[in-house]
DNA sequence: CTGTTAGCGCGTTCAC
DNA sequence: GTGAACGCGCTAACAG
């Protein structure tokens, strides 16, 4: 049987009180009688029962969850995951809110973080607009004591504690290679279409892209980019002209969201002169089009990870316990149609 | 404040004990007060804390992982995923031993299988070795009502209760695909390198790469597989004579484990003749191997979501719960040089 | 069949 | 400074 309270306390002849004391650290413990309970805690080899602890401490997390209101399948997505942590409430002892905001608008981000400085969550996620607006607004609630995490993009050089979320420049590098190697050496254009270039996740990806295409594959010329504001409609448009206009135009990155608008202008293309497409988030439509060949590979972000990881981290912070970085990675995924979950 | 036990019991006008009948499913309660208490557990929405509950318990679960004492990195990950899951054992409520048998050794599985049966410990977790005498000694002990999970590799037809590895025919198929579509139209011969047809995810492997090499890849011609028995030095060596008697070999494809040799017979060759490589399991070697352009690509099943998922699978049929399918999916990795974790 | 009572391991008053 | 005693939400004897 594993040693409690109770042991220590004998072991070390004082009261469950002071063992208590000494375990969390609070004060009115001479230093004699503090090291005979730490000697005790030691020699017996104790660990404390985080459950029974938190059983008896009551303690909730309240958290906030600030959230774009896109409509395209990876922000419902990630919308489902917050909501699916918050079904797990109860016996994860956290309390999650859902604010939504406009999709890139600084301002309603801003807002919506000034708003929690009163409200004083144990914690606040979100998904960051890169903006120096917003990186003080975060800044504004750290100071006021609440732990903030970014979700899925990150804000650099602002005093949130963590980021849950991939290594953007690696994810563009990872398609570039991927998208390279399957050209097989031909040479011609790719295309890239992206949601917005104000979004860092989006900039790091086309970064990271960009450097591998230059440095492995030269005989292939990247276009300027297009941005499609991860608007399915906007994305077609933008792709059908592309595409009419470039004739070699050989292959295509797809780096944000609304993947149904480019997959809609790849359907209308004839069958002699497809193209090599790589894109990211696995959704419906992705994975539709994956398995249907119009997109050879996909890289994902697990939303889940995320947001079970930015919970973790949270709570870790609320208690101002370390984290542990190797753990808390998120990791790019690339399906390709054969080993999809 | 979240109902408990007691404002059901206060609701429904019945005392603690029968709520926790009823809350269990425990016998002794007529058929009006059970209705009584499970409407008031609906009018008030009461979800029962599992960690009050596993504390009031006390339960513990004894669980045996049977490994096979295979000197090669993916096999050392696991045993060490496992160490890491008894390091868990407190807050997990579970008692995890390791027996190790030798490798590809059915008789040995079949006796560890069979000391099991007088034990009766809450759950088995085995790499299976496939074979009728595994499958009879894993029945047994299922027989026995000792749940079995089967660990990386499957044992089908017999009374295991689940599978806690990847789908190897889609891995198979994976490799396939990413070795065909890197080799850019090339025609040639590829080679396949593998532990031993005897291990029933090797089997897998070969069965979806051959099929999908002949189904989308006819221009390349698929070499008979090599056995190397997990063995770095018997891989290099056959590896060695198979490229000096084959000089159209462009790629290969290595489905088992001791990488190490494979990468010294690649190391030896000029830059000129680059192979096009696909590789299983992430460790120390396929990592430097991929960073340094020796290896393409690294397919990876992820051995630590393969022990936990056990673990949970494990408690659940002790429990006699239900598993959720879905959740218990383990995933086919794709690693590049860019995405590396 | 149903209720009473005593813990599980820990945190927290409130006396001493 | 230190300790005794109660309660967190739930389970499990043991009575009735």
């Amino acid at each position: 049987m594993r040693p409690t309270v109770h042991d220590i306390a004998a072991a070390a002849g004082v009261s469950l009180a002071t063992v208590d004391r000494v375990l969390n650290g609070r004060p009115n413990v001479r230093g004699v009688t503090r090291r005979k309970v730490e000697e005790a805690i030691r020699e017996l080899g104790y660990v404390r029962d985080v459950a029974a602890a938190n059983l008896a401490k009551g303690r909730i997390y309240p958290f906030v969850f600030i959230l774009p209101a896109s409509d395209n399948s990876f922000m419902h997505g990630l919308h489902d995951e917050v909501r699916s942590a918050m079904s797990r409430s109860a016996s994860e002892r956290t309390s999650i809110r859902i604010v939504e905001v406009p999709a890139f608008d600084p301002q309603a981000l801003v807002a919506a973080l000034d708003a929690l400085v009163a409200e004083k969550p144990a914690g606040v996620a979100l998904v960051a607009a890169d903006a120096p607006d917003v990186r003080a607004a975060v800044d504004r609630l750290v100071e006021a004591g609440v732990p903030v995490v970014t979700l899925v993009s990150d804000l650099t050089a602002s005093a949130r504690a963590h980021y849950a979320g991939i290594d953007n420049i690696a994810a563009g590098r990872t398609a570039g290679n991927l998208l390279g190697r399957f050209l097989g050496g031909q040479r011609g254009e790719v295309a890239v279409l992206a949601g917005s270039m104000l979004v860092r996740d989006h900039r790091e990806r086309l970064e990271g892209f960009s450097a591998v295409m230059a440095e492995a594959f030269p005989s292939v010329r990247v276009l300027p980019v297009l941005e499609g504001r991860d608007d399915p409609d906007r994305a077609e448009a933008l792709i059908g002209d592309l595409l009419s206009r470039h004739p070699h135009v050989i292959g295509i990155y797809s780096l944000g969201a609304g993947n149904r608008g480019l997959i809609r202008a790849l359907q209308g293309r004839e069958a002699g002169q497809r193209l090599t497409v790589v894109a990211h988030e696995l959704t419906a439509s992705t994975r539709r089009a994956l398995q249907e060949g119009l997109i050879d590979a996909v890289l994902n972000q697990d939303a889940g990870h995320e947001v079970r990881s930015a919970v973790r981290v949270l709570k870790a912070k609320a208690d101002g316990l370390p984290v542990i970085a190797a753990q808390e990675r998120i990791r790019i995924d690339i399906f390709l149609k054969d080993n999809l979950p």
